[in-house]
DNA sequence: CCGACCTTTGACAACGATGAACCTCGATGC
DNA sequence: GCATCGAGGTTCATCGTTGTCAAAGGTCGG
């Protein structure tokens, strides 16, 4: 590797004068600029990035701390991410968390100091342990659980999405409406459920439909799968609770549910209409291929790492808080609709 | 961020001791050892890993250069792969390429003097590209496809792999076994077609059946997915060539092939029974399960930063080739046995 | 023709760590 | 008693950049 001396020495100017033409700074006359110029391209040099963190305290290494990479969704918004941080030349560090607080911390205290900023969907943080993480690095976070903490956060549109999708289904005539995935423990860290739970009311709601517990299916695990989505469906069938549509508050509870119906000779969707939220690739190729609500994650990407910049650039107050949540776009599949699409079509 | 002139004043010793003890260099009594701890411990030191990595030329950051991360073969690999090198102490810095060979090429100029090593799996590169990449960074590839230069190479054993499946399926007295995913353009990055090819004719030679060239199907895009294998599979049942099993190159395949065949009223495994490769968490849990031949992406992590590991430290001669074929393993479900494990079960 | 001012350029220190070389001091060998 | 040795410690240069400051040279108004 060639060094900015080497530059220098056979551009004949000094070493400073490369780092100007290499920074673009001003005050470099248009013939230096040229010899410089050609002279790194000879070379074929590049800045060594380590150095120049090291002299400028600045670091171009973002950390992205998600729970899995094997999920879709996680590993969709990781490609959105990196894309998105590589027109801004920031370069993205994955970490593992397992979804774990304690390998969450961990993570901070050890990478923290030596990244430019953080990334995180966080699972088992508390607002205090939120807080110490923002602290230790510029941070936002990427959940759907609020923090009663100044801190940075993008979210989905989880009220207002599957409020989308009840009224879609309302709108093609179907009344008795389940929900699949609610929660009731209240737990924090299951906020998204608790979240689109509301948006089923306010759904119903708009439509002046009665809300039916027994139309509101809870599900065990906190992972959202595809086995608690069958599971949760068989026992609905069972209960005999008449129903005509399923709004599933992912979109894997929405392939377990659409199993589960075909496995009990159900027809979906002459029969009952199937909806999901995330959509995800799995959703898109499912038979019939599932309506579904796109949580705008090229958006997250974006703001996410444009409310990052700000933090990095320190062009915000550093005790501050700021959300942002995303626009959903609902995807009507056959699922919904029952037309003639083949299947894996749009 | 506290220094380690802050940690050597607070001990009261030099910089360089405190150097020795954060290194574990011999030389340090016992006693100045815990004063240096001490301070350690007091002030939070962590060595400025940019700092270090300037001083000593060493990076302990491998590159990890996979196509994409949404498909769920790579996103799983990446996992095993972070989670090794946590414990030989190395970070992983993912890349995508896009399986674009000007992408791979741009993504080593850009990053590989920066990387104390790398991982790729490669897609586009020629046998010359792969070992310019080679003399760049210390590289260990993660390929099915050889190169015809001295580069380290980790692979699946996918002849021996697609041979077990069809034993498997002779096993069972199937005999007229389909293969679906095969490769006849010759191309050199379908060398995992080529291969699986290979492995389904040693099955059938194995055990004495005919090659019949009309249950060879082609599929079109060189991604192995779900609608290549629905389309191949509805190709060989309108040309009703009859057949009672199907060998998937890729679970994605099977995946299709299952859809394509339920759609055509076919039971499986009763009528037809069917396998794949790769053995995915989709293939867990499709209905029905699928059997399939699991590539130890754990082994390929594990060998790959070995090998990788030997040519950062300079224990291997800089010019040489090796290579590792992970081992595989038969894992069989329901889309081949037909038990009554419930839907999603193992 | 002089000082004020601007543009262009360079010398030098610094970022935080490590490697090489050197110093000190008590112990050891002959 | 003197050279030698090794453990334990220090000092200083260095990795490849960028920030600070000052010098050199040019322009311009008065």
């Amino acid at each position: 590797m060639s060094t900015m001396h080497d530059v220098a020495q056979r551009a004949g100017v000094s070493l400073k004068t490369v780092s100007r033409v290499v920074n673009g700074e001003p005050n470099v006359s248009e013939q230096t600029r040229q010899k410089v110029d050609a002279a790194i391209a000879e070379l074929d040099f590049r800045p060594n990035s380590v150095a120049r963190n090291l002299r400028t305290g600045r670091i171009d290494l973002v950390g992205l701390a998600l729970p899995h990479l094997s999920q879709p969704y996680f590993s969709s918004l990781a490609e959105e991410i990196m894309r998105e941080a590589e027109r801004l030349g920031l370069t993205v560090l994955i970490e593992l968390t397992e979804g774990d607080a304690e390998a969450e911390l961990a993570l901070v205290r050890e990478h923290g100091p030596h990244l430019g900023g953080l990334l995180m969907y966080p699972v088992g943080l508390s607002d205090a342990q939120a807080l110490t993480v923002a602290r230790t690095v510029p941070t936002v976070f990427i959940s759907e659980r609020a923090y009663d903490a100044p801190v940075d956060r993008v979210a989905m549109a989880n009220r207002e999405g599957v409020r989308a999708l009840v009224g879609h289904m309302v709108s093609l005539g179907y009344t008795r409406i389940a929900a699949l995935g609610a929660d009731h423990t209240g737990r924090p860290e299951r906020a998204a459920a608790h979240l689109r739970l509301e948006g089923y009311r306010d759904g119903l709601r708009d439509a002046g439909l009665p809300y039916l517990p027994d139309l509101v299916l809870e599900v065990g695990t906190p992972h959202w799968n595809r086995q608690e989505g069958a599971t949760g469906m068989r026992r609905l069938i069972q209960a005999g609770t008449p129903f005509d549509a399923v709004v599933a508050f992912a979109d894997a509870l929405a392939l377990g549910a659409l199993h589960a119906l075909q496995e009990a000779g159900v027809r979906v969707p002459a029969e009952v209409a199937v909806a999901g939220f995330d959509d995800t690739d799995d959703a898109r190729y499912a038979h019939p291929s599932l309506t579904s609500i796109a949580p705008g994650r090229a958006q997250i990407a974006r703001e996410a790492l444009a409310l990052l910049n700000d933090r990095m650039n320190g062009t915000v107050e550093r005790e501050s808080g700021r959300l942002v949540v995303a626009d959903h776009q609902l995807t009507v599949r056959e699922s919904t609709l029952g037309g003639t699409a083949a299947w894996g079509g749009a």
